[in-house]
RNA sequence: GGCGGCGUAGCCAAGUGGUAAGGCAGAGGUCUGCAAAACCUUUAUUCAUCGGUUCGAUUCCGAUCGCCGCCUCCA
């Protein structure tokens, strides 16, 4: 029974969805302006695991992310780049989805985009103007907090209570409450992306963005909410306000919220220099699944410390599970079954599930099949392994990793020609060995290791990997 | 100033009122023509500090010190 720490509560809460076998999540998606950074990957493994364990659990799962393409710094880039708002964002939304996949996040059944939603955006202002809980001013549309009841419930902020050593931006004095947020904003130059509405020409705010998407896909209440700890305040704040307002109805029942990633014990910034992209990493030499695993490696609830000496070691880690899948994989005996096999099996299995069922503790997961590599890899020492069991744990390891997903696709992808030469060369080197005649041997072995091949001479013969 | 979180071996890190998962790095071993790789073994009398509650606390409570985040755009 998975249980979820939901923000809303403040407490660990058996996950139930409203609608039978039904799950409706919604997570908040990128804004496209720039490539995706890996703290923000950081929460979309997060919130990808959290999906691909509800199916795991047999939940049908129906997972809206958006893309939020029309935004003030997506407008300052483009102005200053001289390019069009689609042909801008079209592009950094293609990075991101090419980055979703390295890293092995599925799909999101729904991936909507802001400036496709402006007749439901509308539609809720209208409600909402309706009901009171607006005001305009010069020319853009404010939502009045000092008129919803339970503002700052999420985030646990005080209405009234100030913020003496906090910034406030005393500079929008045209809002009649400093906190009130926007709902529909003004242009304010020339270029700048616009739409008409019934309160004048202008262009959404963000908050309002992901409450007209969500409900469009979702319905007015639904399930999961997820997204980084920094929009709990005031992003999901303000999302709750404007659809409950709208609405009248409950908005979201569990709110889900990814803790930062630190770099070095920072806050990663440009400015610093300790700015990683996906795609810089991969530059490195670092493969994508290594970054998952890093990412998985902590809890989604607490901080993350980035570094690339953990990087390596994640890497490391994630090579020792996948010689030890290898290995199981090429095993080839008698076909016996062990009972010691199957305990250790059931032993790791429930490990993994009480471990993600507790608030999703991917550490626990990974160290679930850590313990069944050493076990197994101890009962196949010991010839204690046969080829039912090579099965079970095969089973095992693919199941586990519909939720993981550090094995990746891109694992036994070989080209059959590099196979067959290197096949090639092994044979030659070994008759050679067998002749004593090192010094070729010694040749091959240098000659492939230039090429990224890495020997493993074992007593069943030569095997290779890619290094 | 308000709110929240954290402090566990060299490093990353899980966890429980009953005596410390897992990983990285290090050390030893098996294997090998030598290697490498792989695999195995091993590494915290102790969980920031000081008090308290308890038969018993790393785990609960209080204080202190340190770190991080949010309160403004942000995953």
């Amino acid at each position: 029974m998975l249980r979820l720490r939901n923000t809303l509560t403040r407490a660990l809460e058996e996950f139930r969805p409203l609608d039978g076998q039904r799950v409706r999540m919604y997570a908040c998606g990128p804004t496209v302006y720039d490539y995706g950074h890996i703290g923000n990957f950081r929460t979309f493994v997060a919130v990808d695991v959290l999906r691909r364990y509800l199916k795991y659990l047999g939940y049908e799962v129906l997972h809206v992310m958006n893309i939020t393409d029309v935004e003030d710094k997506i407008i300052r880039n483009m102005l200053q780049q001289g390019k069009g708002l689609e042909e801008y964002t079209a592009f950094y939304t293609e990075a991101f989805l090419q980055d979703c996949q390295s890293l092995n996040i599925e799909r999101a059944e729904i991936i909507p985009r802001a400036t496709d939603h402006i007749p439901e955006m509308i539609d809720i202002m209208d409600r909402l103007s309706a009901r009171g809980y607006t005001y305009q001013s010069e020319g853009s549309l404010y939502f009045s907090i000092s008129s919803f009841e339970g503002y700052g419930r999420l985030s646990g902020l005080k209405l009234e209570g100030n913020i003496a050593g906090a910034r406030v931006d005393v500079d929008e004095y045209e809002k009649a409450d400093a906190r009130d947020f926007v709902l529909w904003k003004e242009p304010k130059e020339e270029g700048e992306p616009r739409w008409d509405s019934p309160f004048g020409v202008g262009r959404p705010g963000w908050h309002l963005e992901c409450s007209a998407m969500s409900m469009k896909y979702l319905g007015d209440t639904f399930d999961l909410h997820a997204g980084g700890v920094d929009l709990i305040f005031p992003h999901h704040e303000n999302e709750i306000a404007q659809s409950e307002g709208a609405t009248g109805k409950p908005f979201v029942k569990t709110w889900f919220h990814v803790e930062f990633l630190l770099v070095e014990g920072e806050k990663m910034s440009k400015s610093k220099g300790n700015y990683y992209t996906v795609r810089s990493l991969i530059e490195q030499g670092f493969t994508p699944a290594a970054i998952r695993y890093l990412l998985l490696s902590v809890p989604y609830r607490t901080q993350l410390n980035f570094t690339l000496e953990g990087l390596r070691g994640a890497e490391s880690a994630l090579e020792k599970l996948h010689n030890f899948r290898r290995r199981v994989k090429d095993f080839a005996g008698a076909a016996s079954h062990h009972e010691r096999v199957s305990e250790i099996i059931a032993k790791a299995r429930g490990e993994f599930e009480a471990s993600l069922d507790d608030d999703l503790n991917t550490a626990g997961a990974l160290a679930a099949l850590h313990d069944l590599r050493r076990d197994a890899n101890i009962a196949i020492d010991a010839g204690q392994f046969g080829t039912d069991d090579r099965r079970a744990v095969l089973d095992f390891l693919e199941r586990a990793d519909t939720v993981l997903g550090i094995f990746g696709a891109t694992d036994e992808q070989v080209d059959a020609q590099l196979a067959a030469e290197v096949g090639a060369l092994i044979e030659e080197r070994n008759a050679a060995r067998k002749h004593r005649d090192f010094k070729r041997a010694d040749e091959i072995r240098n000659q492939l290791a230039e090429r990224g091949v890495l020997l493993e001479d074992t007593p069943r013969g030569t095997k290779w990997k890619r290094k």
